[in-house]
DNA sequence: CCAATTTGATTAATCGATTTAGCTCTTCGG
DNA sequence: CCGAAGAGCTAAATCGATTAATCAAATTGG
């Protein structure tokens, strides 16, 4: 049909070798003393002919794929797609492409992902890990290669990290509703043995505990449908009649939560106070706008971006020092969780 | 550091030739008159190591990368990130991967990606093409590359496409809302000339003056900060006293509408009625609940998989004869437009 | 003027697979 | 016992680049 040119086709024509045409195109020409009038010829013929060099060739004989590999619970979720949105931005300007994938918090999943990954010669892995690959990317690291753990991490894995500090978030979150005048705070989370989640849960559970009061805790097994989980909550509300404010362990959990509220006929903030760990652009304009704990998506992504390109600049990945990269989150006061904005917390509309 | 073992390596471990070993791998074992007990002692071996074959080898040889290319306006947009997700789970399991790209509607950036994804030498495209582009893809057109369109697409190009009807699914709103008693129906869309979008302006025009009414049209360049955009819609509302009801032609630009209508004080459905294009899972949660056109995400991310799997098939695509899919949107009707069902529509929670 | 150096370009190996064509040995019919 | 057929395996070309090694011609230095 259409057999695409290559280098060699161009040194046919042009009567050079394809090394003269190699250099040539990777700017080499000077460095390799290719006289200027030969390197001109070679620069208008392949803009002539529109001449795409065949990056698997190059792959292979370079060993760079210029590919990265990105494995997160689900890309449809915003936390998680406005970072790719945001790394894949910034990697494409220096030459490199993104695989994604989502693994739904599944080891099998995920465990084959990285075999995907691993043959396709990706040069950098990106990780929000599942449970139970541990081993899987220890073996990663072992064999040199870049590995970011974010948003959660193996803290047995010698890897690079940026987390955000979830158990602060989580306290913060919990006080302010104490501020503003609710007693008895539940906790509704991922049935996960996450650190990212364990630490939400420490957080909270501190803050409830510094009060004198026992936590009230409903755990939601990952995966579960959505009107299942509404379900659970309602039961949750209802038995727990003193329960007069919840935070929400993620977004969609915040999501089901709420409907299980409207259902009941509950009036946010007056009988039940609310808040979400992580942000979404619509909560503000909920009636009334729900109060989250915002993770800083731009920060996260751009240290992601930061430890990465210097770990695939670097010669030898294991005897680099890894950093641990915790990063602050933000409280956004919103109409939810009561009136009384605390001190250096911002209230916002 | 560490030198990736090769199908070469195995060969020479088990004394056999890497002809054997290929074909072994490639489970032509039986096909290529491999005997069983030196089949059995590579499966066994190549297991037992772990091997990985290199694509990028794999590739180079045969000519298929096994890469789909994704060109979407922004993968953050819960609208592509959904479909992305489908269709990433669905060519996984044929054992594709996708390079996954947002254009942000911006004619040099696509270019560039089409570029890009050739010299990767990815099998199939899957386009919601950003204006400006048809040279670069009827270029691929011409090389008999599989080429999907969908969400919009250039109808001078004869490649498949999977559209929906938004000409009929902004005139069904339209007329949802003339139900409700509307009478003076704006419409807020993007400064564009995409197919699209132009679709939906027809369909909320021939409502409109089937009713003798006039259109009152709001238009916000692409890209325009949210703020601002919010500003111009509150201008638009306070200067068309008697427009009171609107329908909003993407979902970010009904997010803008929603924080202007909030701030001008207005209450929905009372003093305006709403319709988004575009569902949003949150949108149900909202007081009032907004409604809005749905696409069929599901059943676009089916059609376009299908079609490229049929594309990716074929062994001369141009000869082919190519597809032209318009999907039904489903007006999800909620508060922010009233409260009168329509016959064949569903009232939903 | 000859040896040494520089300039400008090329030859050929290599990356890790696939695949065509062919080689050797056994078996079997006649 | 010879030739054909088939079974079982392999040599070597190939995909399209990169790059170390080398070479011929021109230039320079002494």
């Amino acid at each position: 049909m259409k057999k695409k040119t290559s280098i060699h086709d161009i040194a046919k024509q042009l009567k050079v070798s394809s090394t003269t045409v190699s250099f040539v195109i990777n700017g080499k020409a000077k460095e390799k003393r290719i006289s200027v009038a030969v390197e001109e010829r070679v620069l208008k013929y392949i803009e002539k002919i529109g001449f795409q060099p065949n990056m698997m060739a190059k792959s292979l004989r370079t060993g760079k794929s210029k590919i990265i590999g990105l494995m997160v619970e689900n890309i449809a979720d915003p936390f998680f797609s406005s970072i790719a949105r945001i790394i894949e931005e910034n990697t494409y300007k220096l030459g490199y492409k993104i695989f994604h994938s989502s693994t739904d918090n599944d080891t099998t999943k995920s465990k084959d992902l990285i075999k995907v990954f691993r043959e396709r010669q990706v040069d950098g892995y990106i990780i929000a890990p599942a449970p139970g690959i541990e081993d899987d990317i220890q073996r990663l690291v072992n064999d040199g290669l870049p590995v970011i753990q974010f948003d959660r991490y193996f803290t047995s894995l010698d890897t690079d990290v940026v987390v955000i500090d979830n158990e602060e978030g989580a306290n913060t979150a919990v006080k302010h509703l104490f501020d503003n005048g609710y007693a008895n705070i539940g906790f509704v989370t991922l049935d996960s043995k996450q650190v990212q989640m364990h630490d939400r849960f420490t957080g909270y559970k501190k803050a409830v505990t510094a009060k004198k009061g026992k936590p009230i805790e409903l755990k939601i097994p990952y995966g579960m449908d959505e009107e299942l989980a509404t379900e659970k909550m309602k039961g949750f509300i209802v038995a727990n009649k003193k329960m007069d404010a919840i935070l929400f362990a993620t977004n969609y959990l915040a999501i089901s939560g709420l409907m299980a509220i409207r259902q009941l006929g509950l009036r946010i903030p007056e009988d039940i106070g609310v808040i979400g760990f992580d942000d979404n652009s619509h909560f503000s304009l909920f009636s009334p706008s729900i109060s989250a704990v915002a993770q800083p998506v731009q920060e996260i992504s751009d240290e992601v971006i930061k430890k990465l390109i210097t770990c695939l600049g670097e010669k030898d990945n294991k005897k680099r020092r890894k950093e641990i990269t915790v990063l602050k989150t933000i409280l956004k006061v919103r109409e939810s969780s009561g009136n009384n904005s605390v001190a250096g917390i911002k209230k916002i509309g």
